[in-house]
RNA sequence: GGCCCGUUCGUCUAUCGGCUAGGACGCCAGGUUUUCAUCCUGGUAAGAGGGGUUCGAUUCCCCUACGGGCUACCA
């Protein structure tokens, strides 16, 4: 029997959800479904300093929106809990005590100012401060201090910090599930803190801690924290643990220019950074939501899903079960990946050509109440006509207003263009032709309507543009015999003879 | 500065030693739509540079350049 897959999202709750951070948790996502697996979020909240109000729920909404819901995390206990670092709290020191018993960590008393003189006083010199081997017997540790002086300081309330004894002259041979082999020199490593002052436990601690106890098997996360990823394997290590199999995925850079993708970039450019949009509780300022501009989170998914992974074939439009069928962390790219607002807009527009039209009018019908529009017509027909020009719901409005509300001004170019002395008088006849109609379906008045003009060996646009100005308002919009059909003989001819006299 | 990762059209990417380097977005042109948009067809455009290895390198190795990340009692 093989492993159960388990993998987690483990954000930090210090503002809103950012894009990557979706991108990272869908592809966790995909993994665990692919391989029959769990999908855990876990909250990691060991800085209290940087705790948001509202951040956590945020994150919960925009797994739920993007619909990547996850199997067991704060509020869905699988016997794993609980989800959040901070509820963990007294579970941490445990094994800081058990690193330091068995030499791999020991207490260090450095103040932060001490450490911060150190670090000036080499850049002085041109060199960098690293607290390891360099210079730990020089500094004040439970490695350089007597083991009474040691004792004291401890009892007497002295804050101190655990740090991990990073070991000497050792080349590492770390892996990567994406970008292979990895090898690290342990002598350019620090002795990072484990284990803060405030009682609480730093990432890499918390981290490898969980991640253990919750038996997750497979560990995918940001680019960012492969610099780390020798520490964390170091500390499987010095638990006796067996570590999970890591993949680091590439970042997301901005559209333009350099770094990675960032709230301003959105801003600036005129995209969301954000699946939902975010009021920030201090300032109150508005980030921007994919959701809330009108995008269908299918897009999003599989936008983002393309962003750094490919299937390796050319098709480019999935739905969220085909992505899970397809999906591979073998066929996740190395290099980060600048995000394309452009694209996009254009997964979009696929996304929504492929909703049905009865869905469709569904979304459509809660615009036309907002705008207080009551009709008899049947608007699964108008989204049937203007749907493939729309690529957000909403165009929907501008795409078929006419349809709902008859024309009250005529665009000037177009009147200009086509309303030429002679059409009165051949929309009089037109009209009349059109009241014999009893058929009023759209390849009837056609072939009715495209007969008359023939016979009357005119051209057609002497006829079809003045109709569309009289029936649209301007020169476009889809099949005119379509509108006619939809709004009806009665509405039709009104139209006409209103056109008539206004213009 | 140090360490790590990366580098194919403007952008996202395919290619796992044989390439006329494929697709998508964007852009341009033509066609359809007797309107506009959609749509269709075509076009534009790429292996960072230099050394190796090899009969043959985009593909493997090295160097340089460039890009990115990390370098906190943040995650």
């Amino acid at each position: 029997m093989t492993k159960d897959i388990r993998v987690r999202f483990a954000p930090s709750p210090t503002g809103p959800l950012h894009i990557g951070g979706v991108r990272t948790a869908l592809f966790n996502y995909l993994f665990a479904k692919k391989h029959n697996g769990t999908f855990v979020l876990r909250i990691e909240d060991t800085d209290q300093n940087r705790y948001v109000e509202g951040a956590e729920e945020y994150i919960k909404n925009a797994l739920d929106w993007c619909a990547i819901p996850f199997d067991e995390g704060p509020g869905k206990d699988g016997g794993f809990g609980p989800y959040r670092q901070s509820e963990r709290k007294h579970l941490y020191k445990q094994y800081a005590d058990q690193l330091i018993k068995n030499g791999h960590a020991y207490y260090a008393f450095d103040t932060a100012e001490a450490l911060e003189a150190h670090r000036k006083d080499h850049e002085a010199k041109g060199k960098t401060f690293i607290y390891n081997w360099h210079n730990r017997e020089k500094l004040t540790n439970s490695l350089s201090l007597s083991e009474q002086e040691v004792q004291s300081r401890l009892s007497s309330g002295n804050p101190f910090v655990i740090r991990f004894k990073s070991p000497k002259d050792e080349t590492l041979h770390l892996v990567d599930e994406i970008r292979g082999a990895i090898q690290i020199d342990t002598n350019i490593l620090d002795d990072k803190i484990l284990f803060k002052s405030d009682g609480m436990p730093t990432y890499h601690l918390a981290n490898i801690v969980d991640d253990h106890l919750m038996k997750i098997t497979h560990v995918i996360r940001g680019e960012e924290w492969l610099p780390s990823l020798a520490l964390h394997i170091l500390l499987y290590r010095a638990l006796g643990w067996d570590a999970p199999s890591f993949s680091h995925l590439p970042l997301l850079l901005k559209p333009v220019g350099k770094g990675k993708l960032s709230k301003r970039d959105g801003d600036k450019m005129g995209f969301p950074v954000f699946p939902l949009q975010w009021i920030d509780p201090k300032t109150n300022d508005v980030s921007s939501g994919y959701k809330e501009d009108g995008y269908l989170s299918e897009a999003v998914i599989n936008m983002l899903a393309f962003l750094g992974w490919n299937p390796g074939t050319e098709q480019e439009l999935f739905t969220l079960e085909e992505l899970i069928k397809e999906f591979d962390l073998k066929r996740v790219h190395k290099a980060g990946a600048k995000f394309d607002p452009e694209k996009t807009k254009w997964f979009q527009q696929q996304h929504l050509q492929r909703i049905d039209n009865k869905h469709l009018a569904q979304l459509f019908s809660e615009i036309l109440r907002d705008k207080n529009i009551n009709t008899a017509l049947h608007v699964e027909k108008v989204v049937e006509t203007v749907k493939e020009r729309a690529t957000f719901v909403k165009d929907l409005w501008d795409l078929s207003q006419f349809y709902f509300i008859a024309p009250n001004h005529y665009d000037e170019k177009a009147v200009k263009k086509a309303w030429k002395e002679d059409t009165p008088n051949l929309m009089h006849e037109l009209t009349r032709i059109l009241n014999d109609i009893t058929n009023f379906s759209a390849d009837n008045v056609s072939a009715i309507v495209k007969g008359w003009i023939t016979g009357k060996e005119i051209g057609f646009g002497k006829i079809m543009m003045p109709l569309r100005i009289a029936l649209v308002g301007s020169l476009q919009g889809p099949d005119l015999f379509e509108i006619a059909s939809l709004i009806g003989k009665e509405e039709t001819i009104r139209r006409i003879e209103d056109a008539i006299e206004k213009n």
